[in-house]
Parts: C-alpha cells; sequence; structure tokens
RNA sequence: CGCGAGGUGGAGCAGUCUGGUAGCUCACCGGGCUCAUAACCCGGAGGUCGCAGGUUCAAAUCCUGCCCUCGCAA
C-alpha cells in the first residue's frame, strides 16, 4: 500500500490479545506496520459504541478500505462515509460469499477464482462490483499458493482499479444474486480425514486447508498431517485408510474410492518432511488403517 | 505462568529411564557386480551429541539456567 498514490491517513485494527505458545501478547501484522510507519492506529475492542472512532470523521478520507477484520462493520461507519467503503474479497462474487473463500473454492475443485472489489453494503458481501481479476487454478496449487497470488492482484486492484473508479472511469455492477453462493467457516472437525470419502475430494482437502493449518488423520493414536498428496481413482476392495505400500508417487493409501498418495507429512511435534526421509526415521506399518 | 513433543555426521532417527568404545536407514566418495531396478556386494570420509554451568574417576545420558523448532489449545 505505501507505494501507491494513497497516502494512509488512518489504521483501525484488532486491539493486542495474548495468543500463542506461553500466551504472549501478539499484535497483528498491520499494527506492528503502521505503528513503524508512524500512522496513527485504533485497536477498538468492539464497533458497537461509535465514540472511540468519531475522530476519524475529521479527517479527510477520500476511500475507506476494509481487508480481512473479522468483526462486523455497523452501519454508522457507512453512514459516514457514504459511498466511499471498499472490500477487496478474495473469491469472484457472487460465489462464495462470506468467511472462506479461499478454502471452500479448492474444496469444490473449482478451476478458477480470483479477487473482488467491491462497494460495503449492510449485507455480507453484496455489494455492487467494482472490478475483478480472475486467474486459473492448477492442481498444484493449495490455498497458500492461491492465496499469494491474490496478494498481487489485490495491490492492482488497490493501485489501479480503486482510482479509476473513484475518478468515476469505472462504473460498478451489481451481482447476480441467483447465482450467489455462501463460504461458511471451517470447522475443526473438518481438518480431521474421513477416508471413506473419494480420492479426489481429499485430494482437494489437502490442496485447500494448508491455510488453515493442514488436514491431519490418526496413527496410533497421534496426529499425522497430510501437506501434499497425490491420487488415483483405481477402483479396489481395500478397507478405507489402509496403507497399502510406498513407490516414487507416495505412500498409498485406500480411500472411499481411488487411493490417495501421501508426498509430504508431518507427524506432532515435528516438521514437515517429504514422506521419503518420513518413512526412514519413522516406519509406517503397511497394512495399517489410519483413524 | 494454558497443555505437550523435540534439538545426536549432509537428511531422517535410535541410544537418555538403568552414566562407561558414537549406532541405524539414506545421501555422499572410491571399488565391484547386473540387460535391468528407490537394485545388490565391498571399502571410505564426515559428529563441539542446541548453548552455558554443576555433580562424577567418567556425562549424549543425572541436576540447574538459557536459546531454538514443532503439535494442541485459545
Amino acid at each position: 500500500m505505501e507505494d501507491s498514490q494513497f497516502a494512509v491517513q488512518a489504521v483501525v485494527t484488532k486491539p493486542e490479545k495474548t495468543s500463542g505458545r506461553g500466551m504472549k501478547l501478539h499484535s497483528s501484522p498491520v499494527y506492528t506496520l503502521a505503528k513503524q510507519m508512524n500512522i496513527p492506529v485504533w485497536t477498538p475492542l468492539s464497533l458497537k459504541d461509535s465514540k472511540p472512532l468519531e475522530s476519524l470523521k475529521s479527517l479527510d478520507i477520500s476511500a475507506v478500505v476494509v481487508v480481512d477484520y473479522g468483526l462486523i462493520l455497523p452501519s454508522y461507519l457507512l453512514n459516514w462515509f457514504s459511498n466511499r467503503v471498499f472490500n477487496i474479497h478474495t473469491s469472484l462474487l457472487p460465489r462464495w460469499r462470506g468467511a472462506a473463500p479461499i478454502v471452500h473454492c479448492l474444496l469444490a475443485g473449482d478451476k478458477k477464482t480470483g479477487v473482488t472489489l467491491q462497494k460495503m453494503v449492510p449485507r455480507l458481501d453484496a455489494g455492487d462490483i467494482i472490478y475483478q481479476l480472475g486467474f486459473d487454478i492448477s492442481d498444484q496449487m493449495n490455498s497458500l499458493d492461491v492465496l499469494k497470488k491474490m496478494e498481487s492482484l489485490s495491490f492492482q486492484l488497490m493501485s489501479k482499479y480503486l482510482p479509476l473508479f473513484l475518478n468515476g472511469a469505472i462504473s460498478p455492477v451489481s451481482q447476480d444474486e441467483s447465482s450467489a453462493t455462501y463460504a461458511s467457516k471451517i470447522e475443526k472437525s473438518q481438518l480431521k480425514i474421513n477416508w471413506s470419502d473419494s480420492s479426489g475430494d481429499l485430494f482437494n482437502k489437502v490442496r485447500a486447508m494448508v491455510i488453515k493449518n493442514g488436514v491431519y488423520t490418526l496413527y496410533q493414536g497421534s496426529r499425522l498431517k497430510i501437506w501434499s498428496a497425490d491420487y488415483d481413482n483405481e477402483s479396489h476392495q481395500e478397507e478405507c485408510g489402509k496403507i497399502m505400500l510406498y513407490n516414487g508417487k507416495g505412500l498409498k493409501v485406500a480411500c472411499g474410492q481411488g487411493h490417495l498418495y501421501l508426498k509430504e507429512v508431518q507427524l506432532e511435534g515435528r516438521k514437515i518432511q517429504k514422506i521419503a526421509p518420513f518413512l526412514r526415521g519413522f516406519p509406517l506399518k503397511t497394512g495399517y488403517i489410519f483413524d
């Protein structure tokens, strides 16, 4: 942001809170960066009360951009800066409105996604679309790769297309409500692998959940995370979750339909490892059934 | 003071409980063998056992402090 033609007048972010190992005090990266650059920062606990932010009104603000804030934006803010509040959403709206668009688009096996610059309205991600930048998702991409791609595209939206809109060169388009889909929040329970799922679904799940700290299965009571995998659709009669064999493609595991090949894994308390070196130090038993 | 695991040749681990020669799989170098293989056989190099103290005739191993990595939970 600091490179664009905008001057950042103020930053509002969540307050510092205790978190992480040892429950130490941590602040958001935005907070840290803003402090370094001597930009005024507000960190209200809640936005229900408008008083803490009153002083924002006196600033010369041409646009308010909301990025990944996690708290519901109250209507008084929209009123203060009417028609000047924008949001960058990490999907091609109206598909995947809501909390976890990147994860859901990978879970669904979407071949395309993108970022959307929209107007903020009281309804969730339902604002008029100012501009969208799309791209193809390859089988090799996981959710982190997608996010990384989106970061650069988001920057383009901010630095190029937002100014164009503010100058009147772009007119917003309303969303097609009939094709809207919603990306619900991801629950912890969704991170455990259900081996009766099809290999294709599990392959998508592995890629999608990387950004959520990875999917896992249980081996003799210990968590084994799966960071990357491959799959086939061969039919078989084996029990779901059974370790079949190890070959150049990975560690072959039977699924509800087809097989998943584990390529990068991580056991509790250890580092992420390619499957070959991992098996050297921790030989998984062929024939074991993952839970 | 949220709970827990770990730091040992280049990689991954065992050894720590019960102190006494630095071990295994792989990679690497040299040699051999095979039509062939993540192949096999023989030989070799490579380690301040995270750091700092302490106990001991003797510490990877026991005690204390610190650094770093990771899993869970928030």
